[in-house]
DNA sequence: GCAAGGTC
């Protein structure tokens, strides 16, 4: 075998493996062996390329080989900020699965000169071209790496791919690659965020175990789920109005004709009326015009993935899902063609494609086409249908036309083998078989051909029209018999004939909403804005239902849940438009872009991701438009409270102690906020915050000084009476040690979860420590040094948990608060003006009434200071919320919406969140002030 | 436990 050269060929399928190795080899000295894995056999045979003689081995992967994934130190959920996720490394493997696969290139790999690719000609296929280049070169940097360009498995092509090797298109593959990377941010991102941030909030019912519900986003399956929001929305918001239309009716002894009025309807009663009382008035009507057409009904283009599945399910009723599934068995059975394909026309070359389908037959398309046709003749249904296809006189046969859609890799799908129905055939392969015959012999089948005549009528001014069909050649109907093309019959009429109607009537009638999406609707939803492949869109579907976003009923049509429109609706009401397909778009071309060569994939990469970090940060500072999203939808959870202190908070700085996992802003059971690692247990550093806090949320802002940084800035809301006076109550503060109000603060309120006595002791004083350290000076009251302020024997009281006790232990009189009755609290003031100066205030937290202690011994009344109300702070946090359309295009509004389920019934547990009023949604509730 | 894309 001296001067041969062994070459390695791989493809993406080992049924491409098989049909190139029939072609190369002419069936001559074909070899064929098992390699590790028991699906990608090998196939061994000689050839020359150029007058070179290659022994040649020919095995195949299964689809992509790689996948990627984050480090291990990010994968689990709780190990990072979900934000750290657009930054975090990521790296290709080869999974488990995958593994027997890789061996066997690698093992092969090792003995050749050459690596030929054959994966699909198509951006994945050049990606796995890439993902095969990588472990085959690990084990031998010398092979020559070559790529075999072809667009269907027939001879002339096959053989010319072999001799005119190519490289491999590296700006394909970096499209994927940028796709892949985007996907796994931003998909593990959101779903990280709002899994952990809602999952444990509320009830979720719709889920038998809460525990593990994952809430996922994913840049394909939100825009279907918004589809079907959407679409929800407006039959919801529909408002049925009433119209008003006038009908004429002639009898004859050959019939009868109904006329519609040309006007269509009318929503002005009173105009109706008038016209009609003229008509009663002149009722005469005379026939303007009388026409004769001819009429012909198409039948349908050649069948791609999505017509499949959008036909299964109109007329089987089937998912999607598992119309694949089936059509997967008869493709693996040899029944059916490939049935992932976009292609809906039978072109030259996917014409010569069948001919590989139908090797020994040459000649005009159209024969081999027939040959599909002729291999139908014995089939008891439609048999028949076949011959009279067949012959010649019956003028049946028509070259299918073209959808225009040609993905250059795959035929539209089509019967490969006859069959009468297999014993191991459930009902619904026995359908989707039938399908594929039917529509096949359609597609090369004559229109249907109908004769249509249209009477019109004048009646006192008024124009009024009626048609009937005839239908003359029914042709592809006789066997396409999932569709129908109705024939009515009329009366004969003549020009200027005149007759007095049997009948004219005012109707009336209502508008109605559109119908819920079907599942055909939705793939076309899908299939529109390029939601998808051909190949993934079921499975998105599925995975609404699947993660409990959607329901769908018995016609196919579907709903969205609580939770699913609960999620649409909290990201609609931020303002964001991550549950529409405007995001994927964009995404699209720009991975075009890089496919062509006219942008980078770093580049692409970078600006996307900065974007989409951008958008996830803003989601997280506002996520309290999720929660009262969810809040209207489903009760809190009673785990709620006792589990935020597990759940990821949103991210202040890289932890300083570890110097692993993030310090993030948390809020404790008792109410109070700290920062803490998200490496507790392992890592306890902590930061506990005052206790008079109310509202805390970190900003985009970045301190200045504080390093290492980036430490982002807290937006605080204090309690303005547990803070001394000349303290503002909103602080945009920093914890990373250079702020003295926040310090003094701490000091002078101390903190709660250091007073709450919780059993926490020991990791609290430690968490201390670690913050004392960072702080100057001691106790900000006395300047004594040993203890803190809040701690301080020379002041009464300290913080909000050490009051009453102080208040105890000091048997200081109680003085009731003026405005609830509650004995107040007497608390010490530490701001320049009033240092030292002591003050009661009402420990309730409905209650605002403060006064000076010297005030009160004067005699003053005291005052109380207004504290946003329950309807104050729903007001600003749902600002924004209505106005941008979410209830339809024709301008209603949900103030006029009254919810009703599509069958009429009252929906429950659907209320507005600011005033609980079920009549409207919250973004136009009318107490929610501006 | 996260995505979407191949394919069995």
């Amino acid at each position: 075998m001296s001067g041969t050269i062994k070459v390695l060929n791989v493809a993406e399928k080992p049924s491409v493996a098989k049909s190139v190795s029939g072609i190369l080899s002419r069936n001559q000295g074909l070899r064929v062996r098992d390699g590790r894995s028991r699906f990608n056999r090998i196939f061994e045979f000689n050839y020359s390329v150029r007058g070179q003689p290659c022994h040649m081995l020919f095995t195949s992967v299964t689809g992509h080989l790689m996948e990627l994934e984050f480090e291990d130190r990010f994968r689990k959920w709780h190990s990072c900020d979900p934000a750290d996720l657009y930054h975090a490394p990521v790296r290709k493997h080869v999974p488990e699965d995958k593994m027997d696969i890789k061996r066997t290139l690698e093992e092969e790999a090792r003995r050749c000169q050459w690596l030929v690719l054959w994966l699909d000609c198509d951006r994945e296929g050049e990606n796995i071209a890439f993902e095969v280049i990588d472990v085959c070169r690990a084990v031998n940097c010398h092979l020559t790496t070559r790529r075999a360009r072809f667009s269907a498995l027939i001879e002339r092509e096959i053989h010319h791919a072999m001799q005119n090797l190519v490289d491999p298109n590296q700006w394909f593959s970096d499209a994927v690659d940028a796709r892949q990377e985007i996907d796994l941010r931003i998909g593990a991102s959101f779903t990280r965020f709002q899994t952990m941030m809602l999952r444990d909030k509320f009830v979720i019912d719709s889920a038998t175990d809460d525990r593990n519900l994952v809430l996922s986003y994913g840049p394909c399956q939100f825009p279907t789920l918004g589809f079907v929001v959407e679409r929800y929305w407006e039959v919801q918001s529909h408002e049925p109005e009433e119209f008003w239309t006038i009908n004429c009716s002639h009898k004859l002894d050959e019939g009868v004709a109904t006329f519609n009025w040309m006007r269509g309807h009318l929503f002005d009663h009173t105009c109706v009326v008038i016209i009609y009382e003229m008509c009663v008035q002149e009722p005469t009507a005379t026939v303007t015009a009388v026409r004769h057409q001819e009429k012909r009904k198409y039948p349908p283009y050649p069948l791609s993935t999505i017509e499949l599945e959008k036909r299964a399910s109109r007329y089987f009723r089937m998912s999607s899902e598992h119309t694949m599934k089936v059509a997967e068995d008869l493709y693996q059975a040899g029944f059916i063609s490939y049935p992932r394909t976009e292609t809906d026309c039978f072109s030259s070359r996917t014409d010569l494609h069948l001919l590989f389908w139908k090797l020994n037959l040459i000649g005009m398309p159209c024969w081999i086409l027939k040959a599909i046709v002729q291999e139908q003749q014995e089939h008891p249904e439609w048999g028949s249908y076949a011959q009279r296809l067949l012959d010649p006189r019956t003028s049946l046969w028509r070259n299918p036309s073209s959808g225009g859609h040609d993905d250059k890799a795959h035929p539209p799908i089509h019967p490969t083998k006859f069959s009468t129905g297999e014993h191991n055939w459930s009902q619904d392969h026995r359908k989707l078989y039938d399908l594929v015959v039917r529509h096949f012999l359609a597609c090369v089948s004559q229109p249907a051909v109908g004769a249509e005549t249209t009477v019109e009528i004048d009646i006192a001014g008024e124009l009024f029209s009626t048609s009937g069909r005839v239908i003359l050649e029914r042709n592809y109907l006789d066997v396409y018999r999932y569709e129908s093309w109705g024939g009515s019959m009329i009366p004969t009429y003549t020009l200027g004939q005149q007759f007095i109607p049997t009948s004219l009537t005012l109707d009336t009638g209502v508008t109605r909403p559109p119908p819920l999406l079907s599942e055909a609707d939705l793939l076309s939803c899908m299939d529109k804005a390029g939601i998808g492949t051909d190949a993934t869109m079921h499975d998105h579907i599925k995975k609404l239902l699947d993660r409990f976003y959607a329901t769908k009923d018995s016609n196919t049509r579907f709903s969205p849940t609580k939770l699913g429109e609960a999620l649409v609706m909290g990201y609609d009401d931020m303002g964001h438009e991550l549950w529409k397909p405007n995001l994927r778009s964009m995404m699209e071309f720009d991975m075009k872009e890089v496919s062509v060569g006219n942008k980078r994939k770093d580049e692409v990469l970078a600006t996307c991701l900065q974007q989409m970090k951008a958008c996830f940060l803003d989601a997280r500072l506002n996520k309290v438009k999720l929660l009262e999203a969810l809040a209207v939808f489903f009760e809190r959870s009673n785990q709620a409270a006792g589990d935020d202190n597990h759940a990821a908070g949103e991210v202040v700085r890289q932890c300083g102690l570890c110097r692993e996992s993030s310090m993030v802003l948390k809020k404790n059971r008792d109410g109070n906020f700290m920062v803490g690692c998200l490496g507790f247990p392992q890592c306890r550093n902590a930061i506990w915050l005052p206790g008079s806090v109310l509202e805390a949320a970190v900003t985009s802002n970045i301190c200045g000084s504080c390093n290492p940084g980036p430490v982002y800035l807290i937006q605080f809301k204090f309690r303005q009476l547990e803070i001394p006076p000349g303290f503002n109550a909103n602080h945009l503060g920093c914890i990373g040690g250079c702020d003295d109000t926040l310090r003094q603060l701490i000091e002078i309120c101390g903190t709660g979860s250091r007073m709450s006595a919780r059993g926490r002791g020991p990791t609290t004083t430690s968490s201390n420590v670690q913050r004392s350290s960072s702080r100057q000076g001691a106790c900000l009251y006395c300047q004594q040094t040993g203890h803190f302020s809040n701690d301080c024997p020379s002041q009464f009281s300290g913080s909000r948990n050490s009051r009453s006790r102080t208040n105890s232990q000091n048997g200081e009189p109680s003085v009731p608060c003026s405005t609830c009755g509650t004995p107040c609290v007497l608390r010490t003031a530490n701001t320049a003006n009033n240092r030292g100066r002591k003050f009661y205030s009402c420990p309730s937290q409905d209650c605002n009434f403060f006064i000076w202690e010297d005030d009160h011994n004067n005699g003053s009344g005291g005052r109380s200071i207004p504290r946003a109300g329950i309807n104050g702070s729903a007001s600003n946090s749902s600002r924004g919320g209505g106005g941008r359309g979410r209830f339809g295009q024709n301008g209603a509004r949900a103030a006029d919406v009254t919810f009703v389920s599509a069958t009429g019934d009252p929906i429950s547990g659907r209320r507005c969140y600011v005033c609980g009023d079920p009549s409207h949604f919250a973004n136009v509730c009318p107490n929610r002030g501006m």
